[in-house]
DNA sequence: TATGAAAGACATCATGT
DNA sequence: ACATGATGTCTTTCATA
């Protein structure tokens, strides 16, 4: 489906690092003239490769900790109140401005990622405001500290 | 410790959805002169308020089956030895392309973020690349799918 | 810190190899 | 895929308030 050469992939990592990069600087790390280098990205945006540009919020904006939110559903009575259970639990989480992701798990369950200022206000927003979710069956929380991969994750999905 | 006014936040709401607005744009949008939307993005740069600039990749290079996945580490005779289960775990799985991201979890745990083309791949590489590490005691695979928020962080954590 | 104006750098596009 | 040049736009800097 998609077909991307060496090239292609040496000015999507150089982008990934950094995507203020000028045209020119990356032609002239790469070996390349501007023109090949200008065509490439072109490509690669209109082929939807490069999907868009953002930002990465440093650690001043960074809720200090974070952890995962494993939220299993009751099973109702009458079983279509399942799908009712699940999209009232998504659709609450997310717009909560300190859930920086929720995604639905299998059947039955929801996983969201939640950050706050400290260790005490994380564990009074899942007590205060998650575990009272009505429809809850069960409730895990995973808390996230020291990442080894993906670290900047949260300053990629907070919001400002 | 951060000091962000109306301004400030609304340049980075812009940045963050497309981070390849022209100043002029910004500034024509926010009815501002240049100069002054020019100056405030390099203070929020020099702050570390904008941590780097990025891209986010398209649907076509991302993995279609993503789970986390907690693992917990056997309890070693040797109490210090944990510590080396773990940062050998975390090491590990750390190297794999097709993990996404890694964190610790508390005292004898830690969590990734897997991913690959399909189900069957995703459910082959768990069980035969991280469910034989050595030293664990317990793997639980959770699975996502149906992101409502939060949806692009694949697109952000995906290697190319 | 905010602004306006000027200078230089850059992206973009057309054309041809 | 690469080169070149023309064009308009954008960034950057600086003097000033």
């Amino acid at each position: 489906m998609v077909q991307l050469d060496d090239l292609d992939r040496a000015i999507l990592r150089l982008l990934k690092e950094d995507a203020r990069l000028t045209i020119s600087e990356i032609a002239e790390r790469l070996n390349r003239p501007e023109s090949t280098i200008h065509f490439r990205i072109k490509k690669l945006l209109e082929r939807g490769v490069i999907e868009r540009y953002t930002i990465i919020l440093g650690d001043s904006l960074r809720p200090k900790a974070v952890a995962l939110i494993y939220i299993q559903a009751e099973t109702p009575i009458i079983e279509d109140f399942l799908e009712k259970y699940i999209s009232y639990i998504m659709k609450t989480l997310s717009i909560l401005p300190n859930v920086l992701a929720v995604a639905r798990s299998g059947k039955d369950s929801v996983v969201a990622l939640v950050g706050e200022e400290s260790e005490d206000k994380l564990n009074k927003f899942i007590d205060e405001t998650i575990k009272v979710l009505p429809t809850l069956k069960r409730v895990e929380v995973i808390p996230l500290q020291d990442f080894v991969k993906g670290e900047d994750l949260v300053g990629f999905l907070v919001r400002v």
